[in-house]
DNA sequence: CATGAAAGATACAGGGT
DNA sequence: ACCCTGTATCTTTCATG
């Protein structure tokens, strides 16, 4: 990981669909140099994927919400492989703290909301917060500071 | 928003680099045809844009945290435009609830945390939450199911 | 939307430092 | 290990129907 690997990261965070050409321009390497730099970040598993960034509300799902789920042991949420398929779910994150996961949901009302609600209930308790906006939806990986 | 459309966003999400000649033969489409249904999911602003993931871990920032903030009037998080410049803040969300909003922030050690939170202590009280492991980081955004 | 041709990009070889 | 040039093949773009 050099710095010529995260110009590539951080163009590539900023516009997935770059091509190796353009990438090549901006980093001053051939296109071949390039596109084995960026086989490699992706072998290495520092890129994990590139995905279209779909706007929640514009595509339907209007109510966004974070859910604290306080889990009945064996019954967690984070042990039943069914629920991370569920489409109202986005993301999970184990925590520490009394609560076991967060998970961010979305649905298409609060009508909807209510149901998903219903629906997590067997796995524990879920204490719900709403989001009423996302002033930084995504903010792009640079390279940590070397020093301490 | 039709069939064809959530097609292109769902191959677009797994892979935002497909080729649009790749993608008109996934959907049954001439190449220019699904150009031009791609650009205008990016012109209405489904689409708002295209993002390399990179893992946060393997790029050196391996503390991740949530931190609530209950923000002291005016000067809140919220009105500051220099903390969303932060490299450690990846995300805001506004939130209902005692707090004003939630952050996602990384650090490279504990050591960087405890600096981080202290920079966003004169914002206000923040109640930070660390992650453990993110089972789900991300999901593609599907249909939204059309009946109640 | 589809076609077709020109310009551009990729992939893969081979060779250099 | 890393990079560059060559060329054949694929892709994008734009005009046209």
């Amino acid at each position: 990981m050099d710095d010529r690997d995260w110009e590539l990261l951080r163009h590539l965070q900023a516009d997935a669909r770059l091509s190796f050409s353009e990438l090549s321009r901006r980093v001053h390497l051939s296109p071949p140099a390039v596109a084995e730099r960026v086989r490699r970040l992706e072998e290495t598993g520092v890129i994990r994927g590139y995905h279209a960034h779909v706007d929640l509300a514009r595509a339907g799902w209007t109510v966004v919400a974070l859910i604290r789920m306080s889990c009945y042991g064996p019954r967690c949420v984070l042990r039943d492989p069914e629920v991370r398929e569920w489409p109202e779910v986005f993301e999970i994150h184990r925590i520490t703290g009394d609560a076991c996961c967060v998970l961010k949901v979305a649905a298409t009302s609060m009508e909807g909301f209510e149901r998903l609600i219903d629906r997590l209930a067997p796995y524990g308790r879920p204490s719900s917060t709403m989001v009423l906006s996302t002033p930084v939806a995504w903010r792009p990986v640079v390279p940590p500071p070397s020093g301490p």
